[in-house]
DNA sequence: GAATGTATGTTAGAGCTCTAATATGTGCAA
DNA sequence: TTGCACATATTAGAGCTCTAACATACATTC
């Protein structure tokens, strides 16, 4: 049971597999490569795919609430959408009432990227589905959604 | 049940609370905030603390190798070594057949440094195991699994 | 009206991550 | 021996990510 290593992990660590942790993270790596390639024909990274899904979606949203649908900080939605911008995927006018707010919009190529890409990303996703049954994806996102509980009430 | 949104989901699309990946996304981020925070106190990031976590268990290791276990590019590895290295937590030597090899190992100050954040990190790695029965523990780390098998044959 | 609070936007800096390309060294095979 | 294959190491460049800090603007309260 207990290991080899010069570092005693069964005293005062854990080993790997042990760790909920490495199996999320292994997934999340899985996850991320594949839609890595499923968004690569369209020349979009993941994150500029999941802004553009989002600005489909709610056009004129401000980067800030942009931020918050993505699960990125303000600063990085701001790193992604000054790439997008300098692709003329989307474009940013100052909100009529608050003039502090700046609106985000997709330009028409911009919804052309995102479509193909979502062809991709959705491709991905139903492959993902196909793998489980019904009951079992409902019991995976069941306790996926604990995890995230848990480990936001730690910090 | 379809939403009021600009791009139509329900017809070429999928909602984000259908889509697996997701969750695991949003797993993942959670699981990223609370080891972060837990490594904050040894003043280390997670890839960092994982690099000294698989350094402390196989002394001499390779580079390459190392970035396997951590399930990274050998570059990113580079980056990670490099910081560590600049603050005196490792220390890198010529392997002595292998001349093109670099053995890596802990220093003294590194090891100690490794075991505070691994302290933290076995501590959040325990509340989020003590979320689940045995039972869903074992299933959840199963259904990952899954997600990470397909997810690569797709790729 | 002035102060406070809240939300948005941005810059700076550090660090991680990838792909692509290059260099070096080892081992095997023609 | 020469060449090929493979592993390791590194550099370059683009992009994402965070925290910290600061500026701006609106809204509420005193």
């Amino acid at each position: 049971m207990c290991k080899g290593g010069t570092y005693d992990v069964a005293m005062t660590s854990m080993a790997p597999e042990e760790r909920i942790g490495s199996h999320i993270k292994r997934a999340e790596q899985a996850l991320l490569a594949a839609k890595n390639a499923a968004c690569k024909p369209a020349a979009v990274t993941v994150p500029q795919y999941a802004a553009l899904l989002w600005l489909a979606e709610k056009p004129g949203i401000s980067a800030a609430a942009l931020a918050r649908l993505c699960g990125v900080t303000p600063p990085t939605m701001n790193t992604v959408l000054k790439n997008l911008q300098g692709r003329g995927l989307i474009e940013r006018t100052p909100h009529e009432w608050h003039r502090n707010v700046l609106e985000t919009r997709l330009t028409d190529e911009g919804r052309t990227v995102m479509e193909r890409a979502d062809a991709g990303a959705v491709r991905v996703e139903r492959a993902l589905a196909a793998a489980f049954t019904e009951e079992e994806r409902t019991q995976l996102i069941e306790l996926l959604g604990r995890c995230a509980e848990v480990l936001d009430a730690q910090r």
